[in-house]
DNA sequence: TATGAATGAGATTTCATTCAT
DNA sequence: TATGAATGAAATCTCATTCAT
């Protein structure tokens, strides 16, 4: 029944995006999206199934489409150092350079309800495994430790770059994130001890 | 106004809790509460400000009293690497064996609203500044790398920690999340890159 | 936002006043004027900002019509007796023709919360300046005695005429409000003393 | 059953004529006139039926008394005129010399519930009785126009005497109320016409 | 007499969704 | 396709009153 595509497809997430980020996903009503994005209310309901299925479809297309481009531009990269090193750049790269997109996906939508917290889940994983695949890349390759968990390493990097971005927003942004991938990129690989290798 | 001691503040305190941790957040009223504390509705109004102060409560009461705990503990360890390894350890030892609250703190109120995120959010301030002083102290000692930067190495802490919970319970916590406190610590100390030092 | 006009406007305003009038101010709830309306208790709220807002316009639109009705109607004549005279008249012949709407603005709407009154007295404001001006007028043409004080005249015959109206609501109505016009008016104008010029 | 008499009844009506005052009728909860009055919520139920019969008793105290003490006075006065006069004065010395009774007589009290109204009404009925013998006897007396209609000129009276009262109440009594006893005799006794006996 | 902790009924308002046009 | 007026369920909080002590 909904219709997928189309200008006012596009429209209507976009309005969500700054409805989103200006007032808060409490104060985001499918009303003031609407109105936002020059659309009856009726209207949204001709593109999405609900007000979660905007909001998922939100995430999909905003983070989904980065995760696809992520994936692809990574693969120019022989070293899974280097592929680490990339994804790290261009999830910051993306985020620094829609700011709105950034309170959304990272503050705001983490309020919302478990219908829609699963929706990004899924989109998410897509995310996670790659991660997976760049360490178990990078233990086959001798370049990561070859005791690593994989698992665990997933949630080291990804639970780490996720706080970064938070923490980045909470600040107001007052500093730039793509400042931080090298030294996020050095703490992963080395880790906090001084002179490990030895201990 | 409010009265914040009590058989009953503490009564209403755990059956939020356990109403949460069962019903989730969008679905755990002040009648539910009411009547799982066996209380009348208007009794919780008598020991809080309203709804959103039962839920900073509950989270200053059992995070609170857990960072407290943690900060007490730590003090007994001298190296840094030690105290790191304990807090990690306190921390799910303390949710492990308290599965409704990690469900409540983890996840179900992060749905919450602007006011009580805020709330929590200052209680979580000092865990973070427990990390910070582990992190600045471990460099003084010499067995942190000195050119660490200490925000970011919070957020590694920290975001690894969080992403880490919150895993172990959307997987319905099939595994014990003690078992993750080595692996954690190893990952954190050496990093995951293979012979770096040298590289 | 609100809408305040149309044929539900009319509709819940006159639903407001029956269901006040019948059930009094205390027992009219917002529900019990939807459904009175024939209107989902929703709907209030498109046509209305709150409760309140309901309550002052029905004043508003009922009182206020009125007193433009008189501003119009008296004009129409030079004396200010007569002005006077059909000012009482007009004002007990409205009330008159409708009961309910006499019921609650000289007894319900005055059990109202100070916001309501306050929207209330405004909308009377233009009553009594109308008062004051007829006062003012009869004064300069010779009619009225040249040492009135305006505003202790006008209570005279504002505080009078309320106090009629309220003692027939309060007596059931059992006789004819408008035959009081004519006693009313001979007692402002000859005063209660006998002979009181010779005096 | 409630033990109308003593301290604390008494303490408890003082302590509601304050509170109402300082807070306004739709602040004036039980609990906040027991702190007031020094004595335990459940306390206000030994001495009164429940919170209406406070406020019928304070009405019925305070106004009950003054209307005996007025009675008895214009007892000394034998012309109806000087009657009226000393009626008016009484009234106003009254309520001037006890700013906080007249707001809530005035003003609070008329927002309350029909039951306490009723018995408002009740308490009022002397007073106006009291009007009704001294038109009567002025009539009699051929001090006042021998077809007066009673019932109309007490509402003439009363009337203009309670909003003179309520006027002077919302005007933050900013006059002096006994400086309007003259005016408002004179008002009564004359009426408004000019030359009305020729006319 | 006096206390005051506890009770629990009850009402306003919001907002996602529908459907007649 | 598009509209937007209408719907109606649902939840927090207040406060008069009670009753065990």
């Amino acid at each position: 029944m909904a219709k997928r595509t189309g200008e006012k497809y596009e429209a209507i997430i976009d309005a969500a995006v700054r409805v989103i980020a200006e007032f808060g996903y409490h104060n985001a009503q499918v009303s003031k999206i609407a109105r936002e994005a020059k659309v009856a209310d009726g209207t949204i309901y001709l593109y999405f199934e609900n007000k979660d299925d905007v909001l998922i479809s939100l995430f999909s297309e905003k983070m989904g489409s980065f995760i696809s481009e992520a994936e692809e531009a990574i693969q120019h990269f022989d070293s899974p150092v280097e592929q680490l090193h990339q994804l790290i750049r261009l999830h910051f790269e993306y985020l620094e350079s829609d700011r709105e997109l950034a309170i959304v996906t990272q503050i705001e939508l983490r309020q919302s309800n478990p219908e829609v917290r699963q929706g990004i889940g899924q989109i998410l994983k897509r995310y996670l495994d790659m991660i997976d695949r760049i360490v178990e890349d990078g233990i086959k390759k001798g370049l990561y430790r070859s005791n690593l968990d994989v698992r665990m390493t997933r949630k080291l990097i990804f639970g780490t770059i996720d706080e970064t971005v938070t923490s980045w927003i909470m600040n107001d942004r007052k500093y730039s994130l793509l400042s931080q991938v090298e030294p996020i990129l050095e703490l992963f690989v080395h880790g906090i001890g001084h002179q490990t290798r030895e201990m």
